[in-house]
DNA sequence: CCAAAAGTGTTTACCATACACCCATGG
DNA sequence: CCATGGGTGTATGGTAAACACTTTTGG
């Protein structure tokens, strides 16, 4: 970084970004992988990734590589991790910077990524085998969403934009893997403001539950300083 | 990272490693930063970096060229970010992965660090101009590091193995720029249990203050859970 | 003896937790 | 009419924050 002259035969390196994409179903807490059929050389499971181009940086491209399995623009994308090991990729030296997302998983185009053979799985039921260190990849993509969620109130990106409190309260605890108290639950939610009551129930249940939407106003002045869920 | 064949004829790019380096001096939090002379080309104060070797994972790499700065070895170092816009090395297209550590500044050497012109900068008196996007660097690195002391007990890698609880007052008082409770400050402290009281005293105040230092045993099994400290 | 920094306890207010009953409706 | 899930209030305990005086000793 400091001597000019060092810049000449530096050895360069392939840059690689990897997505950990996150859904909600109502149920349980999903990722999304990829599997190539045994023809492309490579028949495990994987994230979903691609290289860096000279166009684009690290964002764009995380973006990009978002967009072309999902359809999805403009979701919550994080820089989780860049992962560098030696071995890490036996194919060539790669380095390669996570990314994860949280998206809303109604909005997601089915049939975009059937061309990559996608499927969601829940959390605690991954396959034994991913390929290179995603299996890594994808557990600490898990305990930073608990660690940001626990702060932060991102769970939101995971919900359609009309959601009721008891589906909130569902997405948090499949995010923790805990129950809680749903008056408790509820109160610590509306304590914060940051929900709209709408005039408008779902009628799913029997009796229907009130949907809110998001404050956008106030989430957006809001990314910090937010409620302990749980024990990090 | 799917399609074996897409791995030829992908651009690659080069790899840094650029280190923030905290130190605090028993009054403000300070930052080592390195200037080559006018001779190099580069005339303009900048973190200490360097070029990932193939021989080499990320970590190891960032251990390096902390080592070749300051002398110093197993340091805290944590990753920080990675940086990939594409002007951001006007030179050439480069992604760099920042690391922030934390030492003793005690056990620094100058001696080696002379030969790299570095300077110890008080954290709210940096240079107007730094290289590159490494003052976009550094604030991240400044609030990561508020966010985990909030959280965790890392403020003691900054101190020596010795020390006292006004001075690691003044730490957490120069970390978070404001001002504690001495009385609250030590309850909560000592509340850890991570500290061992020591039959020595610092003789540098007129009354002398208690020599602690850390409990490895619990600190090691402690990294998580910590009191709040401030609000985030 | 006095200035300077170390050390120590109590009260208060708030917040997290635990806990149980009524409501609305579809079947 | 009853089973299902939605919605709400209160009492308690723990913890963070505010607050002031005594101790030690070097100069």
């Amino acid at each position: 970084m400091l001597d000019l002259s060092s810049y000449e035969h530096q050895p360069k390196c392939l840059v690689a970004l990897d997505s950990i994409i996150f859904g909600f179903d109502g149920d349980g807490l999903k990722i999304l992988l990829v599997k190539r059929g045994p023809d492309s050389g490579i028949d495990t499971w994987s994230l979903m990734g691609g290289w860096l181009n000279p166009t684009e940086n690290l964002e764009q491209a995380a973006d990009r590589i978002l967009f072309e399995l999902t359809g999805l623009n403009s979701v919550y994308l994080e820089q989780l991790y860049a992962f560098g090991d030696i071995g890490r990729d036996p194919i060539a030296r790669t380095v390669a910077v996570s990314y994860f997302a949280l998206i809303n998983i109604e909005d997601y185009d089915s049939k975009i990524s059937h061309t990559y053979h996608a499927h969601w799985f829940p959390v605690n039921q991954l396959p034994d085998q991913l390929l290179f260190d995603h299996r890594q990849m994808i557990d600490l993509a898990i305990e930073k969403l608990r660690y940001k969620a626990a702060l932060h109130p991102i769970g939101f990106e995971l919900l359609p934009e009309k959601f009721t409190i008891p589906h909130l309260q569902k997405l948090y605890e499949a995010i923790f893997q805990t129950s809680f108290d749903k008056r408790n639950f509820s109160r610590k939610i509306l304590s914060t403001h940051l929900l709209l009551k709408l005039n408008e129930k779902q009628k799913s249940s029997k009796k229907g539950a009130f949907l809110y939407k998001v404050d956008q106003q106030k989430y957006e002045a809001h990314t910090h300083s937010f409620l302990n869920f749980v024990q990090l």
